[in-house]
DNA sequence: ATGGCGGCTCGCAGCCGA
């Protein structure tokens, strides 16, 4: 099973980029973020005619969650229950006997802000949250733009970066606590290039001079890490005309 | 080469993102 997660920054502005990388890669599940499409017009039809169903969660103009698969979803949840909010970040559902968590957190501003205390609240949830959903779902991959790069190396310039947002140390421990529930970070599995990112500004020509962050990511259970063959960020995502800000992440399962 | 911000809206300027 090949699982992967994108956000795409406006799924209509992204759809024919969507399609055809769908096309190429073949996932068998993707988790979305950034959709920023209310639900009623989510452009469903034409995502079914890629071959994929579609369970989503979305809005205008802010956020947004979808997850696409081949095969159908089951027990789909939206919202982490015990955190009420009007922001449409969180979506759960089963497909092919896995749990898929779709994240978009917070991306909280700048430390000290009133969006950063936001994050910092939603991360504290999404700890409480990931626990109940493993009890429930050993076989767990969470997904999604965490906005959280997790350590020095997965930053381009870490002393520019140090306690910035993204980067601080409340963010990164939020990140080793959901690690220490019991999840890999299907990424740091396998040897990678140094320097590897998932998101780069569009601004000052960050993606040609790979300043980038890597805040994208995919925690596997300790069910699945042993059957997880491969994880990659697909760079080639971010080129040409009109890319998504960030690339996509993607985890090969085996067995 | 991978290129100088892009996407959104009670839009035409200002906000938000990361």
């Amino acid at each position: 099973m090949k699982l992967a997660t994108w956000n795409v920054n406006s799924l209509y502005i992204r759809l024919p980029r969507l399609i055809a990388w769908l096309a190429a890669h073949q996932p068998d599940v993707v988790g979305l973020q950034e959709t920023k499409v209310e639900d009623a017009r989510f452009p469903a039809l034409e995502i079914a005619a890629a071959g994929y169903q579609a369970v989503f969660l979305g809005q205008r103009t802010y956020n947004g969650v979808a997850i696409l698969s081949k095969l159908p979803a089951a027990d789909v949840l939206a919202d982490m229950p015990e955190f009420p909010d009007d922001h449409k970040r969180v979506l759960a559902a089963t497909v092919g006997g896995i749990r898929f968590v779709c994240f978009y957190v917070p991306n909280g501003q700048a430390v000290g802000s009133e969006k950063y205390q936001y994050k910092l609240r939603w991360l504290a949830a999404a700890t409480d949250y990931l626990r109940h959903e493993l009890q429930r779902f050993p076989r767990l991959a969470v997904v999604g733009d965490f906005n959280i790069a997790p350590e020095d190396r997965d930053v381009h310039d870490p002393e520019l970066w140090r306690g910035q947002v993204l980067a601080s140390e409340p963010e990164r421990a939020a990140f080793r606590d959901w690690q220490a529930l019991g999840f890999d970070d299907a990424f740091r599995l396998f040897e990678q290039p140094e320097k590897s990112f998932s998101w780069w500004d569009y601004r000052q020509l960050a993606f040609p001079k790979n300043r980038g962050l890597r805040i994208d990511h995919i925690l596997l259970s300790s069910a699945l890490a042993p059957s997880c063959r491969a994880c990659r960020i697909d760079r080639d995502a971010r080129k040409g005309d009109k890319p998504s800000d960030h690339a996509p992440v993607v985890a090969e399962l085996g067995g």
